[in-house]
DNA sequence: ACAAAAGTGTTAATGCTACACCCATGG
DNA sequence: CCATGGGTGTAGCATTAACACTTTTGT
């Protein structure tokens, strides 16, 4: 089709990277959602907070890579993981580097003392307070942000930052926070029960007041994840892993 | 980040590729969704018939790379650009290539007789009759129907099918040639001016029965077309051209 | 007993759908 | 004057939002 430089299309190299999101609570204050970002070691950019990612092995597909990054920096497999896009223009990097960007989410406990296979330079941040960041990294993770925050209306994405079993209160507590605004707890219980997309259990979760049902995920109702198989590898591409 | 093979992220190519989708009508029967095809001409499917693209330019920007191969395709600038999806999976190539697709509107005036540098080549199909297709772009071509259809629900898409003054009539015609689906006239005037994103001109159409108000894009109101700013090149990213 | 979270009920407002109806034009 | 699409009105139904209220526990 084309007919420009010797139809070959190369001097062009491919990066993954991802956003990975979490929340994290301190004390008893309202959770926040939390990311990990790599300090970069040599040029450009050597010193400034990055997304953790790496070169696209040629052998490797671009979920695996996503999920292999993902687990070089935190020692963990996601909950979620989503292409959020692909970012290509002449001036993101001196060299031409075209960068296929996932966000994938992490169940809170895990993410707790999470430690990847090079430590010293994975820290985690506030997903508000950012440090300045390499490259158009800032400007990605808003997006990301701004996917998570739109897919929670008609997913059921939020239960990708719990653990299998939770109340309704962890879940719009969930809600809340990827929104940042409360939700009338009454509401919301009848919403997320008109999805059917909950199984009540019949263990509760004790502690300070009336205990709470715990419910888990019906992995069996399809709801609007995606709407079309997965045009990818359908088995990785975008899914929760239970 | 990565460890792995000289840490260099080559020996793996980089396609854009665009799925082009226009109106077609037939006499005067209902119009229906059509995009051209470009027939392979050389290994891998030799013959087969795929989607336009190219090898992405070191120096070209992915979407400039995807208008670029429209044009050379139908002779025509876009009306709707955005991207859809990078597929990379390891096997859907016998060498390894990454193909960030993207997908277009054109208007249907325009594509009527819209030829490009090979018309030899290219051909327009039914979106509901397509031919056997090379590689995985079946597969991408029903992933970018269903994201037109569902961004039709909330964003100014459909009018990326028609010219800058159209009626209330025309505007819904493309939204049942979208859905697939009829829409009822009344409830369908109202929803549109309920979003306050047209403009009543003084025009009329005439012709067979009562005249018709013809109507303009309001560019200056926002809608949820994306959201945030376009990640990548906020010029040209995902723009309705007016 | 009391505080506080879990969970239920009720009502007003809003939006969506279906469909009856009037308007304006070409034939 | 009639057929047809343009355009308005309106009643019924479903969904949402706000908030009063009851239940169940720990202290």
């Amino acid at each position: 089709m084309s007919t420009r430089s010797a139809d070959r299309g190369d001097g062009i190299r491919v990066a993954v990277s991802t956003v990975i999101l979490t929340l994290r609570r301190e004390g008893t204050a309202a959770p926040r959602i939390a990311l990990p970002l790599v300090r970069r070691t040599r040029d450009p950019h050597e010193d400034a907070w990055a997304l953790p990612g790496g070169w696209l092995d040629p052998t490797e597909g671009l979920t695996a890579a996503a999920a292999r990054t993902l687990a070089e920096t935190t020692g963990l497999a996601p909950s979620w993981l989503e292409q959020l896009y692909a970012f290509g223009a002449v001036d993101r990097s001196p060299s031409r580097v075209i960068s296929v960007v996932y966000w994938a989410l992490l169940r809170e406990e895990d993410a707790v003392d999470a430690v990847g296979s090079d430590p010293e330079n994975v820290a985690w941040f506030d997903a508000e307070q950012l440090p300045a960041l390499a490259f158009d990294h800032a400007r990605i993770i808003e997006y990301a942000l701004w996917r998570l925050r739109n897919k929670v209306g008609y997913s059921r994405v939020a239960q990708g930052f719990l653990p299998p079993e939770f109340t309704l209160a962890d879940l719009r507590e969930a809600y809340e926070t990827i929104l940042g605004r409360r939700l009338d707890p009454a509401n919301f219980r009848r919403q997320v029960d008109a999805t059917r997309t909950l199984i009540p259990t019949n263990a509760f979760r004790t502690g300070s007041h009336r205990p709470a049902r715990l419910y888990r995920d019906a992995t069996d109702v399809e709801l609007a994840d995606r709407g079309p198989l997965s045009p990818e590898e359908t088995s990785t591409e975008e899914t929760r892993i239970p």
